[in-house]
DNA sequence: GCCTGTGAATCCATTCACAGCT
DNA sequence: AGCTGTGAATGGATTCACAGGC
């Protein structure tokens, strides 16, 4: 029963960056998520205009507080100068360098929906260095289906094969939950070490697999509680 | 520049239990994004024989401690029975009626792209009693079109008139990330209170607006992350 | 004996306030 | 003067350990 490295729970690190080597300082899991919101706005403004990026602005763009974009910056080297700000293009590219999205990444898509052809479909992943390189459907309809990306949909049973001859990195599953461990199983099996779920159900794996949850209708969830919460006080 | 009110930083809250009302805890954010996972595995297991669960076994399906899932619920009430457990059927009352997904909730999407048309279409959405009274698209070419779930894309330019007539509570963003500010304005405008968003920026909302941000490359990012580090753990 | 409910203790993350550089 | 970098303080959330009821 290995219990389930989900990502929330830890792995600290050992980081890249040459000064943690030795500081090995603690990294907290959201500021991993909010790097990657700062990543966003570096790119639209690396193109226009502006060079230098103050963490007051940079935490508007984002919706944080300025505080936190220095401290979770300041995590991982000393990227700004005093006085001035950061620089925007070398900002980006730091921040690209600590997310490992200086790189290419290979994924493999199982469960080819609507939701599962929007997501090979979506050109975001594309642009960020994100490629599939697979997509598997048990359903034999779909099966050698061809998407307008050019991938083929595989049987479900060339995964392992397909998973290894190609070195695919991370799985993503958009099955229906009753399907999502079983395909879980076949992606570790084909030693996939890394999983993003959208089936709303958790998923278990081997230890040292990393899984990310992806369930829309709990942040629906979140919503409507809060929202609630507004309309009663709006009534007294 | 009313800042907006992203649901993580606040919102107390003013709770519908009686004994709420009187002793006013501050509930945790992430304690209701785990009621809404907890409230899965109970669907299932209310169709199929088990009467009782335990905090225990509960913790094991959703990926979390079992003192954790104790006091998420002891917030709100005494749902279990010691030496027992919780009525699985009651548990999911409770939950449902705390998180107000226990009534019906009325949604509009903006962007009938591959992803747009993937969430209308979605089962899970309907199931949980979250209706699509509305579809909207800025593209003449996709305006007049009939989807599959029997709405009819709207232009954008209808949406103030729509949304008032048909009391829609929640907007969806499913447009590509240039596009989400100008809806997001055009949403506000119409009286929505609440937005579900897709597009990978953050959009600013007038005070008293909640905006959840749904971000699928940012759950990447976060894999990648952790990735890069457990393999160069292998490395050494 | 078993399992819930909960204050106390711990752990973690964010905020603050200011020292340090430009 | 302006803005980063950071220890110290605060505020939250999780874990612990056990009291309370079945």
């Amino acid at each position: 029963m290995a219990s389930q490295v989900l990502i929330p729970s830890g792995i600290s690190g050992t980081n890249q960056a040459k000064w943690l080597m030795t500081k090995t300082k603690k990294i907290p899991v959201p500021t991993i998520e909010r790097l990657a919101r700062y990543s966003r706005p570096l790119e639209d403004l690396s193109g226009s205009g502006d060079v230098v990026i103050s963490s007051v602005r940079l935490a508007e763009l984002c919706g944080v507080t300025s505080p936190q974009v220095r401290k979770d910056l300041a995590y991982f080297g000393e990227f700004g100068t005093r006085g001035v700000g950061y620089n925007v293009e070398d900002l980006l590219k730091e921040i690209k360098k600590i997310l490992a999205t200086d790189q290419e990444w290979t994924l493999c898509i199982v469960g080819i929906g609507n939701l599962g052809n929007a997501l090979v479909e979506n050109e975001n992943f594309r642009k960020r260095g994100y490629n599939f390189l697979a997509a598997f459907d048990s359903d034999p309809k779909k099966v050698g289906h061809t998407l307008s990306c050019g991938l083929t949909i595989e049987p479900s049973r060339n995964m392992a094969q397909l998973i290894q001859k190609l070195h695919i990195e991370i799985g993503i599953i958009a099955t229906p939950p009753f399907d999502a461990q079983k395909v879980t199983n076949l992606l570790t099996d084909s030693g996939i070490k890394a999983i993003l779920n959208f089936a709303p159900i958790q998923v278990r794996v081997p230890e040292g697999c990393l899984v990310e949850n992806v369930d829309f209708t709990v942040s629906l969830e979140n919503i409507v509680y809060h929202l609630r919460d507004i309309s009663k006080k709006g009534l007294f």
